[in-house]
This record gives C-alpha cells, sequence and structure tokens, in this order.
DNA sequence: CTCAGATCCTGTGCGC
DNA sequence: TGCGCACAGGATCTGA
C-alpha cells in the first residue's frame, strides 16, 4: 500500500494523536507478520511512554523510553486510532492500548508487514544500515544519480525502486517522476545525461512533496490514521492509465512489465 | 557484483 | 452465481 508520502502522512497522524501517552497494554492476535512478533513487548510496553514517531525510508520508528520499535506496512499494512474499544476488523493482528482510551491497530491482509523491536543507534541496524539517501534530502541530487547509474544496466525505473539507491520510491511514485522527467522508464540507468539525472532527481522531490501535501496517494484501502483518504490519486498523470490519453501529448499510454511491476508510460513524451 | 525472477499472503475484479 | 486466473502500494532471497 504505502510509499513515503503514505508512510509520512501516517507518521504525522500517530505523532498528533499518541505523543506522550503511557501504553496500558498490548495484545497480539497472531505470531509472526514477515517475521515473528516480539511476544516479550506484552510484558515490556506497558507503563512506557511513548516519546516520538520517526520516519526512515518505509520504516516508522515508535520511540518508547525504553524501547524502539521498528514497523514496517509492506504492502498491504495499515495503522487507525479509535478512542473507543470497538469491535476489530479482520485482519486487525496487533493492538496497543493508550492512557485516555486510545486504541492503535495494526491491520493487514496480506502480512508482508514487519513489527520488530531494534536497538539504538538506528544506523547500525540491520534492516537499515543499507539503506540510500532520503529522496528529500541533499544527498540525493544529480551528482549522486549521475555516479551511482554509471555501471548500471538495469533498467532506471528498477534503479529508482531500488532503496539501495534512494529510498521511498515504489511503483506509483517511479512511473509519475518518470513521466514528469520525460524519461522512459525501460533506459539503461547507465545511458542517462547528467541533465536527465537532474530531471529525474528534481521530479521525485517534486512529485514525493506534491503528494505528502495531498495526504498520499488512496487507490484502495490506504487511509490516514484517522481513516480518511489521501487526494494525489486525482493528480496521478500515468500509474493506472494504461491506453489513456497522455495528458500531455494525448497520445495513447502504453504498459510494459519491469523488475515483475507493471509500468505506464507515454512512448511520445518519454525516451 | 549485477540483475531478473520467484516468493511471502489475501482480496478483488475480470472473463468465461 | 460461481470458478479460475491475473494482479495489487514491498522487500528479500536465489541462482544465472
Amino acid at each position: 500500500m504505502p510509499e513515503l508520502p503514505e508512510v509520512e502522512t501516517i507518521c504525522q497522524g500517530l505523532k498528533a494523536t499518541l505523543i506522550g501517552k503511557k501504553i496500558k497494554k498490548v495484545r497480539f492476535f497472531r505470531e509472526n507478520l514477515r517475521e515473528p512478533l516480539p511476544h516479550e513487548l506484552t510484558k515490556t510496553l506497558p507503563s512506557q511512554t511513548l516519546i516520538d514517531i520517526k520516519r526512515r525510508a518505509k520504516y516508522l520508528l515508535f520511540y518508547f523510553e525504553h524501547s524502539l520499535l521498528l514497523c514496517h506496512l509492506g504492502m498491504s499494512g495499515s495503522f487507525y486510532i479509535k478512542s473507543a474499544n470497538e469491535p476489530l476488523k479482520k485482519h486487525d493482528h496487533v493492538e496497543f492500548v493508550f492512557n485516555e482510551n486510545f486504541y492503535l491497530r495494526y491491520n493487514d491482509p496480506r502480512r508482508f508487514g514487519l513489527i520488530i523491536t531494534a536497538n539504538t543507534p538506528i544506523d547500525e541496524n540491520p534492516k537499515l544500515n543499507k539503506l540510500g539517501p532520503e529522496p528529500l534530502s541533499p544527498t540525493f541530487n544529480s551528482d549522486f544519480a549521475f555516479k551511482q547509474t554509471r555501471t548500471k544496466q538495469t533498467a532506471i525505473k528498477s534503479w529508482l525502486m531500488n532503496n539501495h539507491y534512494v529510498v521511498g520510491v515504489g511503483n506509483i511514485y517511479a512511473q509519475e517522476s518518470l513521466f514528469l522527467a520525460e524519461i522512459h522508464p525501460n533506459r539503461p540507468a547507465k545511458t542517462l545525461t547528467n541533465s536527465q539525472c537532474q530531471a529525474l532527481v528534481n521530479a521525485v522531490k517534486k512529485i514525493l512533496k506534491q503528494a505528502i501535501a495531498k495526504g498520499g496517494t488512496t487507490l484502495k484501502d490506504f487511509s490516514h490514521t484517522d481513516g480518511k483518504p489521501g487526494y494525489f490519486k486525482q493528480a496521478l498523470k500515468v500509474y493506472g492509465r494504461t491506453g489513456l490519453p497522455c495528458f500531455s501529448c494525448n497520445q495513447r499510454l502504453e504498459k510494459t512489465i519491469i523488475a515483475g511491476r507493471s509500468t505506464c508510460y507515454c512512448p511520445s513524451c518519454q525516451n
């Protein structure tokens, strides 16, 4: 479900409601998601206060007084908050009960998500220490992109979605960024010119910022922690528009498969 | 090292 | 209405 803008939106929503609140109870309704759930949390988290929540790549980091939780939503994970103990929904796997009757639940039909404990400093965590730069940071710039693509024969879209080079860009925003930069998704990464690397970096930053400003993209089941949708779907130019006319040149958009993921592009605008 | 493909899992939507 | 199949926001592992 979530790429960087959606995770960022969730992070902001969780922070606004839960920072400073104390855990009363933790319940697991399943043994494992992608990895076993840390069962000791049901004993160690109660009475701890939630100090901060941060995002790194598509991970959410929950800083408690004495514990650090690392969460990833996978393809279909979501967090939602209720201020009363309402009935569980199908695929609710974890519940954190905070004081003042706030119920935080993790729901994930496909269970590709992850909730594990981590130690500080997080830079040494095996899940995080091989990640590339944040796309909205100055470290992700055209010089970096140019250098990192020189030896890569793989399609530029695969490069963009590989979190070793830049994090947070998934199948939706990779397609949108390449359209905006007018670069064909199948172009071997090493063939991009310096100015195309600049255009691509600019496009990624612009698209992600716009998507964050609109609260992410709600296709089907993504929603904010309060259940409201994101509004970037209306701004999508190519994702899911195969066969429809290009907003720029009116030609029919085409579809190809790259790294097993369907990819829509304009054969006229993108080269 | 690089890269393409398979894999984990459930739900949905389509054609027949 | 029901069945089987393709496909869905991601990350990681395998093997060529």
